[in-house]
This record gives structure tokens, sequence and C-alpha cells, in this order.
DNA sequence: CGTCTATTTGAATGTACTCAAAAGCGGTGG
DNA sequence: CCACCGCTTTTGAGTACATTCAAATAGACG
């Protein structure tokens, strides 16, 4: 089924009772995303949010010398959400694209909001999994104040290694911010000099 | 009383029953905390969270040159917490520290699980708190990424006026990550070029 | 095979850091 | 009350890390 891949994570991420997940799986509809479609732009007032089954998406922003910053990527089994523009219905700052084609399972505002009122364990899992979010951008802004960008690369492509091989050097330097040229010069050192 | 301010903050973030709240509240107890005391210290497992009710507090990252990188500030009406060791029972690579005398509200590990358990709407006041932090965090990412030293040290002091008088230019360069010099030339910057 | 995108490389430049030393500031004790 | 100690801030000189711009090369895809 299209949510199997959707209640596995949600079991292996709290104690659920299985029900209860199921039930909250069937409140999403599955759609696919082509390559470079934009899922939101910014702007919009978010009304959705997304667990992706299939292929790649970045969330990123755009500033006024029009350079984008890459947030985070999704790939299969992550979530896609812009929080502030969902929560308090605000035009969003962010973007969301797909980098490949893509397949994702989407829940609408009002059906994820009868399900935190009337699912008990929703609130845990998304309470949870927001916790997991947050200490992940921690660890991701201490690293970013603390080491350079060689090592930061490093680190990038040990930690999330599938996922690096499927992006680009434009990708990997909007997510580490710095210039796609010094990725470039990074990768040339680590290789001649065999740094890692 | 001690919990009035902890009170009025949790009905000011989530719509929750008084009575909820106010059980809530009662399982906190009252601490002070000494100037350049440590209330949690790096490789410790955490076994509490606490809400600040006076004074002010950093929380930090010491990496292996010994340079201190500071994850955020807290003062009256902010949390302190190690999500990440609090929740998995891990040890600690955070530091707490109060900058100036201070008191706190304190809640153990399983008062608070029996909060989630027993207290209907502690999930959903997690939840919302945890998001909060996470797009101000997502916020504080993009900056980082984006923008130059000086303009990030102007945002911080016109975002948080009333918190950065009480640090010195050290404090804010660990914040900003950058070194406390620089700080100072930014500074002198603004003054003599009335830069902003 | 041609077009579009991604990557590499060089040269000049800019942003921020390090180290060192001096000056300022505030609290504490004699 | 003021002299001193410790901490913070300022300033200069030299340096390191990373950027920008431009042009050449390499790859991918229809």
């Amino acid at each position: 089924m299209n949510t199997d891949l959707l209640k596995s994570y949600i079991l292996k991420t709290v104690s659920i009772d299985e029900k209860q997940a199921e039930e909250f799986c069937s409140l999403f509809i599955p759609r696919t995303v082509d390559k470079k479609e934009i899922l939101l732009k910014e702007g919009e007032i978010s009304g959705f949010e997304a667990f992706v089954t299939k292929g790649l998406f970045k969330v990123y922003h755009v500033n006024q010398e029009m350079v984008e910053h890459i947030l985070y990527f999704a790939m299969e089994g992550w979530w896609l959400a812009d929080i502030d523009s969902f929560n308090h219905q605000l035009p969003s700052q962010l973007n969301i694209e797909a980098i490949e084609n893509s397949e994702i399972m989407m829940i609408k505002r009002s059906d994820k909001e009868y399900a935190y009122e009337h699912i008990p364990g929703v609130e845990k899992l998304f309470r949870v999994m927001t916790q997991l979010s947050h200490v992940a951008l921690q660890r991701r802004m201490i690293e970013n104040l603390s080491i350079h960008a060689d090592q930061r690369y490093l680190n990038f492509i040990e930690k999330y290694p599938k996922l690096a091989q499927r992006l680009t050097n434009v990708h990997i330097a909007a997510y580490l911010g710095i210039s796609h040229e010094f990725v470039s010069r990074i990768r040339n050192k680590i290789v001649h000099k065999r740094l890692p």
C-alpha cells in the first residue's frame, strides 16, 4: 500500500496504537511531483504537510540578492513542511521544490487538526518528530559556527552518503552556505592530498 | 507565587484548561543559581528541564580547540533544556551556565513523564513550544548562511535589545560565531560611519 | 550532435581571524 | 577612598579562509 512506508515510520518513531496509526494514515492522499515542480512557493500560505515516499526535495530560502540557501533536503521517509506558515497561516518564506521525480503523501491542514483532536497519539508523534528535527538542527547550527567549510563538507557526505550521491555541488554548497566553486576546490584537495 | 510567571507563559502559549496548567506547575520546584554556576555540564545526563523566572543563562558547546559556541540564551520567561540528553538519557554535549544570579523552576524527568501521560494538555504544550523554537532556529540558520557578520550583529541587537544590553561582546561573538575582536570592530564601524 | 547544466581552474579581492599589546572599567579589600 | 586586580574592549599588523568573476572543460540528455 501507499501508506506502508508512512505507517512504519510512525510506528518506529513513537509507541502508538496500530489502529490509530492506520486511521491517521488514511487522512493522507498520494500525489506525484515532477522534477523541478514547485510544491510551495514563497509568499503562499502552506495548507499541507507531506511525507516523501519516493524522490527528493529541497526546502530553501531566496534572499534579496537572489541567492538560494537550502534549509534541508527530504528524500524517502522524510517530511516536508513549512511549520511556521502551516501552523500560523502566514505567507511562507520558504520554497519547496522537487529535485527528482517524486511521490508524496499529503495531509491538509483541516485533516491534521482533526487528527490532533481525535487521534490521541498524533500530538505525541509530532512533538517527538519536532524534537528530533530540532536536535538535528541544533547540531548543524553548532557545526556551522565552529568548523571550517572543508570539514563541514566531509561531515555532510559522511553523515548522508546516500543523499550526497544524489545532489550536485551546487545543492551541497547552498546547504553548507559556501560557493559551489569552493566545494569543487574542497573536493580536489580531498582527492589529491587525501585529506579525510 | 513562584509559579505565576510559568502559569501565564503556559496559558499564553496554548489554549489549555487552567486547572491542568496549575497541576502541571505544581510539579516544578524553585531553585536559585548563582552567577557562573553550572547547571548542566558536558558529559552529564540531563535529568531536568527548567523555566527561568529571574536572571540569565547561556547554553553552549565547547569544541576540541576549547572554543565556546552559544546555542542560545535564556532569560526570564524562557526555557532551559538539553532536549537530546533529557529525552534519550544520553550524555550531554552542551553546558548550561548562569550569566547572572538567577532563579528557575525545575521539573525532573519522571515528573515530566507523569505529566505527558496524565495531564492531557502538556503533550500539546511541548509540541507547540518545540515548533516555535524550531522555527526560530530555522530562521537563525538561514540568516547565518546568507548574511555577513555586521548585519547579523545589527539584527541581533535589534531583535533582542533587552538581552543584548545584558551581554558582553564575548557572549555575542560566541552566539554569532565570530571573534570578539571583530564584534568590537563592527560596533566601531556602526558608531563612526553610522552604518545601520 | 548540439544544447544545457555542472564542474574545474586561475587571478584578484574581500571578509574575518589570530596574536599581541594597550586602554578602559568595575568591584573589592586594605 | 583609592589602589589594584581581573575582565572587557579597542586597535594594529599580518594572515587565512573563502568569494567573485571569467573562461575553459566535462557530462548528461533529448
